[in-house]
DNA sequence: CAGTATATGGTACGACTGTTTCAATAATGG
DNA sequence: CCATTATTGAAACAGTCGTACCATATACTG
């Protein structure tokens, strides 16, 4: 008896909460003028998710929930060449439209270092989430558990995301991933 | 006539705020704790520096002067191979004592792309100081002025010290590196 | 000494923070 | 209608933040 539950509205705030964070950052993240943009209190998103601490944790969880299928969608893991998958992986990663995932990812890390115990596993979770890309790598790998073949590829697209949100010089760092590309054919 | 100013206060508050700054990284940086530590007071920080925004930013080049110099003392620019000098540098900024620059690095990166007003020119300091590394390796660059080769030596290192900070793996890492030496030479 | 400029302490202001408390409303089952 | 449970609003609490104001102390010149 009594009135039901309605765990329709926690997602709905979370999904939005998701929205306003990839769009502002973490880091000046306040609830009242999150509250306001969602259009309900910071009551409502304590009594939903318990404290700012478990909020961020679930919106960050949600943001890496997006960005595993929007990859899952558009980067079949099997399709083409190896230096086509990696073309690929990096017209995806470096679009525009990617730009706030990009951001939150170099945020997190940022504050992941000062602060190592705000993030029990997500830091480790980032690191599955380029995992994951260096699989689609692993066979031009050496060895067949080799795992250094991949950490070079994903620490290039890594450091060019650092060049290209940083100067915002695509033609540089285009044709930055073409040598690198070049260097792994021979 | 009246009292004559002491400059060399300013300077030295200004070098253990820097200190401070490394230790603590720039998020949650504030005038109380920072001059309790420093043993003087927000009066007086505000009284040499105008502003916290103004300190921070003093901070800021203060670290970047500092980076400079350890590298120009450690790494002479035209000694050895470009091969010797790649693993010099990684071995260099991937030490543990450059640890807190390299997380200030990474902050500052991440806050900028958030809110790039705070932070005017300062960006493109950072910048400036890969640039410096980067013309390290100008001699192995297709033409004389590609600017591509040092942008994807610049990207491999920022992207494993991105890889090694958060994981820690410095084996891995260090066979990533390896790799690249390899793909260089041929 | 007085005059003057720098340096410093103490304190308070207004705005913000995450969180709590108390009360009220809403929706269900019996 | 009533008991029960979920939801929501308004306000307050205790704290921190950057900063401004006012007085005082200090060190120098003439």
């Amino acid at each position: 008896m009594g009135r039901p539950p309605d765990p329709a509205r926690r997602e709905a705030t979370l999904a939005r909460a998701t929205d306003y964070v990839l769009a502002h950052g973490l880091a000046g993240l306040s609830l009242r003028p999150l509250a306001a943009a969602l259009d309900t209190s910071p009551r409502m998103l304590l009594y939903d998710f318990g404290s700012k601490q478990e909020l961020v944790s679930a919106v960050l969880a949600e943001a890496r929930r997006r960005g595993a299928t929007r990859l899952a969608e558009n980067l079949p893991p099997e399709a083409g060449s190896p230096e086509e998958r990696l073309r690929g992986i990096w017209a995806w990663i470096s679009a525009p439209e990617r730009a706030p995932y990009v951001r939150l990812i170099f945020e997190v890390h940022a504050d992941g270092l000062a602060h190592p115990e705000k993030y029990p596993d997500q830091a480790k979770a980032i690191t599955n989430w380029f995992d994951t890309l260096g699989a689609t790598f692993r066979d031009i790998a050496t060895t067949p558990d080799d795992t250094v073949t991949p950490t070079l590829v994903m620490a290039v697209i890594r450091g060019l995301l650092f060049d290209l949100t940083t100067t915002g010089d695509r033609h540089r760092t285009d044709r930055a991933l073409d040598r690198f590309c070049e260097l792994l054919r021979h």
